[in-house]
DNA sequence: TCAATCACG
DNA sequence: ACGTACGTGATTGAG
C-alpha cells in the first residue's frame, strides 16, 4: 500500500498498517489530553462529574478492541518526578518546563483513566521515575528486536522515531475519531527524514508542544533539508559554513542549542524495567465491569455497543440469559403486586414477577400499575420510568426505554417469541417493572420524591384531560382572515418584485440578502454562516432607504402568520368533536416547563393587532366563556423571593409597576416622571436579569453601546444589592454543586458552569440563574393546574382546564360558573406557593382568547 | 438535515 | 480577543 497524495503537502493515510498489529502501546497522558482537548469540555454526567476526556479515552480505546482485534494492549503512564530532562537542567540552559498545570477538569477526570484500561483487559504501566513516553520507546524497542508486529499509539511527534519494519505509528490528528498511521516510509515520505534521524529533524526545527526550542527561523521544511543532506545535527554543524552567510550564521550561534533540543527530542530505549512485551497478552474485556463503567459515566453510545467486542474476543462463557415465561391471557385476568404495562394499538402486556402476559387490554390491576409515558399510553399509572428519567436528568433529547434498561443495567431477554414487535411489547411492559425501583432511589437521593409523587405524576392526568379536551376554533372566521391576509400577501409579492426590478423568493434569506445588499446596494450588517442577515431588525434599520423594504417586512409577517397559523389550523382540528387538539410535553423543556406541539398552541400570535386576530378564532363551546389567568411578573416575583430583595418585595407589596419602579431607581428619578423610553430600557434591564444578564446581550437589545449597557447593569445591581448577592451565590453553588435548583428541587445540570472556555461557562452561568426563575415558575405553575383540576372536580363544575402557556392557564366555563370559577381560580394560582412576595393573578373572561386576556 | 427566521412565554 | 441575552416549536429554502 502506498500513500496517496491528495492536492496539498498532506498525505492521506490508511490505519492499514495497524490491521497486522499484535500489540498496541498507548501514551496513557497522551491520549487522556488529546480527548480532553478534542470534546466539549462541558460533557459531564447528570450528576455534573466531567467525562469529556474520558468518553474520548474510552472511544480510542474500543475502537483498538473492535477494529483490530490486538493480541495485547498496554498503555503507559507518565510517572513524577522523571529522570528525563536532566541533561537540560544540569546544564542550565533555556529549557524550562513551561507546560501548563493540568486543566483542573481533566485532573478530576484523571483517576478513572486506568479502571477503564482495566475493564477493557488491557495493561496499564507505570514505572517509577518514567514518563510514558520512554517507557514505550523501549518496550517498543525490545518487541521490534523480538519481531512483535507493534503500534504506538501518540501524538508526540518524538515517536517517530520509533518507526521501523515492526513498529509504526497511530496519529489521531483532529480530535480522536480519524486516525492515521506511520511506517517508516510514510514518516520519510511527508519529511523526507528516516525514523531514526527524527530526533535531529526535531532538533533543528524544535517543537513548541513540547518546548523543545529548535533553531530559530527553521521550520519543517528547511530542518527537512538540512539533515536530509547531512545526516544529522553534528553533520549540519561541520557543513554550516557551506550554507548561505544568514543561515550558517544562524546554526553556528545556535549550536548548543540544537545539540540540547536534539537530545530533548531523543526518546530514551534503553531503560531498566521490568517489561517484557511478549508478557503483555490481552485478558478478555470484563464486559460486566465496562458496563458498569459506561453506565456510571452515561456513556449511552459506548453501552449499546459492549456486545461488539464478543466478535474480536470472545467471552469465556456466554453471558446467562434470564427467561421470562409469556403467555397469553383470554377475557379478564387479574394482576397483583408490581405489574408493569405497555401497550400497543390494541395489544397490551403485563409484566409481573411470574412473567409476561399478553392479550387484549382490559385487564384488572390490583398492584402498582408501572409504565413508561402514562399520558401516551393513556394509563393511570402508579409509576411512571419516563417521569422519573425526566426528573433526574432533564434536557436529555430522548428517554428511550431500551437505553435506560442499559444504563441501569437492566438486561431484559424475553424467551423466543412470536415476531420483533411481541418481543418489544414485552421489553416494554417488562422495563419499568425493573426499572422504577432503582430510579424511585435516584429520586429520593435527589430529594426530587415529593416533585415526583405530588406535581409531575398527578399533572400527567390533568394534562391527558386537557389534551382530551381540545380548544374550540371559529373556523367561518379563520377562513376569513385566511382569505384576507393571502390575497395580500399576493399583492405584497407582486409588489416587491416591482420594486426589487425581477422576481425572487420572498421566502429565501439568501435570495433576499442577494437583491438588498447586491443588487440594491443597501448597507449590510451582521453576518451569519451563510451571508448577510436580513432579519426583522436589519430590515427595521433599513427601512426608508428603499420602499422593497417594508415590503418584505408586511410579507414576512403576514406569510408567517398564514403559513403557520391559518392554514394548517383548520386541518388539525378533530372531526368527531370539532376542536383542536394539541398534544402537551411534560418530557421536553430542561427547565421543567410544559411545551406543546403539533399544533404548537403556546406560541399562537397575540402581539400585533393581526395576531390577535387570529386569537379572537379561538373560542368557547356554546353556553360557556373563555377564561384566561395568568401570573402577573411571577418571575420577577420569584426573583424577589430568592433574593430577598427589599426593594422589590416592597414594590411589589404597594403593586407598583414593576418596570416604572426599576427605572426610578436605576436612573435615579421620580416614578411619576418617567418617560416611555425610561420605563421600557428598565423592562429590558428586568428581562436581562432573568435571563442572566450580560452587557452584549442588553446591548443588542436596546440597540445601544456595550458600555452603556453596562453602565445600566452596574447601576442596577448596585440599587439592589440583594439581586447582586443572588446571583453570585447562585453561579458560586452551580459551580460547586455542578446543578442548580428551584424552589419545588427540580433540579438542572449545568456542567457548562465548570468549563474552562469562558463563552460556555458564562453561559452556564446563564443557564443557572435564569434556571431558578424558570424552573420555579414551572413548578408552580404545574402546582396551581393540579389543584384546580382538583377542586373543579369536587366542586362538580362544569369548567375545564383547556392550555396552558406558562404563566397563563386557559379554561372553558360554563356560563353560570363564570364568577365562582374566577375565584376558585384566582386563589389556588396565588395559593400554589407561599412567595414573599405574594403570588399575583390577572383573571379575564371573554367569548374568545382575545377578548379574555 | 441544517441554518435562518419568527411565533410565544 | 473573543461572541452571548433564557426556554420552546414550526416553516422555509438550500445542500
Amino acid at each position: 500500500m502506498s500513500p496517496k497524495t491528495t492536492t496539498g503537502d498532506e498525505l492521506e493515510l490508511d490505519d492499514g498498517p495497524a490491521r497486522g498489529s499484535a500489540l498496541f502501546l498507548v501514551d496513557g497522558n497522551n491520549l487522556a489530553y488529546r480527548a480532553f482537548f478534542a470534546l466539549p469540555e462541558e460533557l459531564a454526567t447528570s450528576d455534573g462529574q466531567p467525562t469529556g476526556a474520558l468518553l474520548g479515552f474510552a472511544n480510542m480505546l474500543f475502537k483498538l478492541l473492535a477494529d483490530y482485534k490486538p493480541q495485547g494492549v498496554a498503555v503507559a503512564w507518565d510517572s513524577r518526578p522523571t529522570h528525563r530532562r536532566e541533561t537540560a537542567e544540569a546544564a542550565d540552559i533555556i529549557y524550562k518546563d513551561g507546560r501548563k498545570p493540568m486543566p483542573d477538569l481533566l485532573r478530576e477526570q484523571f483517576p478513572h483513566f486506568r479502571p477503564i484500561v482495566e475493564a477493557f483487559g488491557y495493561r496499564n504501566l507505570e514505572f517509577e521515575g518514567w514518563e510514558a513516553d520512554d517507557v514505550i520507546a523501549t518496550i517498543a524497542t525490545r518487541a521490534d528486536h523480538a519481531g512483535v508486529k507493534t503500534t504506538v499509539v501518540s501524538t508526540d511527534r518524538d515517536a517517530f522515531q520509533l518507526c521501523s519494519p515492526n513498529v509504526s505509528l497511530m496519529m489521531t490528528p483532529r480530535g480522536v475519531a480519524d486516525v492515521q498511521v506511520y511506517t517508516p516510509d510514510r514518516v520519510f515520505a511527508r519529511y523526507g527524514v528516516r525514523p531514526d534521524q527524527v530526533p535531529d529533524f526535531i532538533g533543528l526545527k524544535g517543537d513548541s508542544s513540547d518546548n523543545i526550542p529548535g533553531v530559530p527561523g527553521i521550520g519543517d521544511k528547511t530542518a527537512g533539508e538540512l539533515i536530509s543532506k547531512y545526516g544529522s545535527v553534528e553533520g549540519v554543524i561541520e557543513h554550516a559554513s557551506e550554507l548561505t552567510p544568514a543561515r550558517s550564521k544562524n546554526i553556528t550561534e545556535n549550536v548548543e542549542q540544537a545539540r540540547v533540543s536534539r537530545d530533548l527530542a531523543t526518546m530514551r530505549r534503553d531503560l531498566d524495567i521490568d517489561c517484557d512485551p511478549a508478557a503483555l497478552v490481552l485478558s478478555p474485556p470484563d464486559r460486566s465491569e465496562l458496563r458498569e463503567i459506561f453506565r456510571r459515566f452515561e456513556f449511552r453510545n459506548l453501552l449499546g455497543r459492549v456486545d461488539e467486542l464478543e466478535e474480536a474476543i470472545p467471552s469465556a462463557a456466554p453471558v446467562a440469559a434470564a427467561g421470562y415465561a409469556v403467555s397469553w391471557h383470554e377475557g379478564e385476568v387479574r394482576f397483583e403486586g408490581r405489574v408493569g404495562f405497555a401497550a400497543h394499538g390494541d395489544r397490551a402486556a403485563f409484566a409481573t414477577e411470574s412473567g409476561v402476559t399478553l392479550g387484549a387490554r382490559p385487564a384488572r390491576v390490583e398492584g402498582d400499575l408501572i409504565v413508561h409515558d402514562a399520558k401516551a399510553t393513556r394509563a393511570d399509572a402508579t409509576d411512571d420510568t419516563l417521569l422519573a428519567a425526566y426528573l433526574i436528568e432533564p434536557g436529555r433529547s430522548t428517554y428511550a426505554l431500551e437505553d435506560l434498561g442499559a444504563e441501569y443495567g437492566v438486561e431484559v431477554v424475553p424467551e423466543p417469541v412470536a415476531d420483533e414487535e411481541t418481543a418489544a411489547l414485552v421489553r416494554a411492559a417488562e422495563l419499568p417493572r425493573r426499572l422504577i425501583g432503582p430510579m424511585l432511589e435516584r429520586l429520593e437521593e435527589r430529594g426530587a420524591t415529593s416533585l415526583y409523587r405530588n406535581v409531575e405524576l398527578p399533572l400527567t392526568r390533568v394534562l391527558t384531560d386537557m389534551e382530551r379536551a381540545g380548544v374550540k376554533i371559529d373556523t367561518y372566521r379563520m377562513g376569513e382572515i385566511t382569505a384576507r391576509l393571502s390575497e395580500r400577501v399576493t399583492e405584497l409579492e407582486e409588489s416587491a418584485y416591482e420594486l426589487a426590478g425581477e422576481e425572487f423568493m420572498l421566502g429565501s434569506t439568501q435570495q433576499v440578502a442577494k437583491i438588498l445588499f447586491e443588487k440594491l446596494e443597501l448597507p449590510a450588517g451582521r453576518k451569519g454562516k451563510t451571508g448577510y442577515s436580513t432579519d426583522a431588525k436589519v430590515l427595521r434599520g433599513l427601512r426608508g432607504r428603499h420602499d422593497v423594504v417594508p415590503v418584505i417586512e408586511e410579507w414576512r409577517e403576514l406569510s408567517k402568520l398564514v403559513n403557520t397559523y391559518l392554514v394548517p389550523l383548520p386541518a388539525l382540528i378533530d372531526d368527531a368533536d370539532g376542536r383542536l387538539h394539541t398534544t402537551i410535553n411534560q418530557t421536553v423543556a430542561s427547565t421543567g416547563r410544559l411545551s406543546t406541539t403539533n399544533p404548537n398552541l403556546q406560541a399562537i400570535p397575540v402581539r400585533t393587532d393581526l395576531g390577535r386576530q387570529i386569537r379572537s378564532a379561538f373560542i368557547a363551546e356554546d353556553g360557556h366563556k373563555l377564561m384566561s389567568a395568568d401570573y402577573s411578573q411571577i418571575e420577577l416575583r420569584i426573583l424577589a423571593h430568592v433574593s430577598g430583595e427589599p426593594k422589590l418585595r416592597e414594590a411589589f407589596e404597594r403593586g407598583d409597576d414593576i418596570h416604572r419602579a426599576t427605572a426610578a431607581e436605576v436612573l435615579g428619578k421620580d416614578p411619576n416622571n418617567l418617560t416611555t423610553a425610561e420605563r421600557s430600557i428598565a423592562k429590558m434591564i428586568n428581562f436581562g436579569i432573568i435571563y442572566g444578564i450580560s452587557a452584549f446581550g442588553l446591548a443588542d437589545n436596546l440597540e445601544i453601546p456595550v458600555g452603556e449597557a453596562q453602565t445600566y447593569i452596574d447601576a442596577y445591581l448596585a440599587r439592589f444589592p440583594h439581586v447582586q448577592a443572588f446571583i453570585a451565590r447562585t453561579i458560586e453553588e452551580a459551580t460547586r454543586d455542578g446543578y442548580v435548583t428551584s424552589l419545588l428541587g427540580r433540579r438542572r445540570p449545568v456542567p457548562e458552569i465548570r468549563a474552562q472556555n469562558r463563552q460556555t461557562r458564562s453561559l452556564g452561568e446563564r443557564y443557572a440563574v435564569n434556571f431558578v426563575m424558570q424552573g420555579s415558575n414551572a413548578d408552580i405553575i404545574k402546582v396551581a393546574m393540579i389543584n384546580i383540576q382538583e377542586r373543579l372536580r369536587n366542586e362538580g363544575r362544569g369548567a375545564r382546564l383547556v392550555l396552558t402557556v406558562h404563566d397563563e392557564l386557559l379554561l372553558e366555563v360554563p356560563d353560570n360558573e363564570v364568577s365562582a370559577v374566577k375565584e376558585l381560580v384566582r386563589a389556588e394560582m396565588c395559593g400554589a406557593f407561599d412567595l414573599d412576595p405574594p403570588l399575583a393573578v390577572d383573571v379575564g373572561v371573554g367569548d374568545n382568547w382575545a377578548d379574555a386576556k
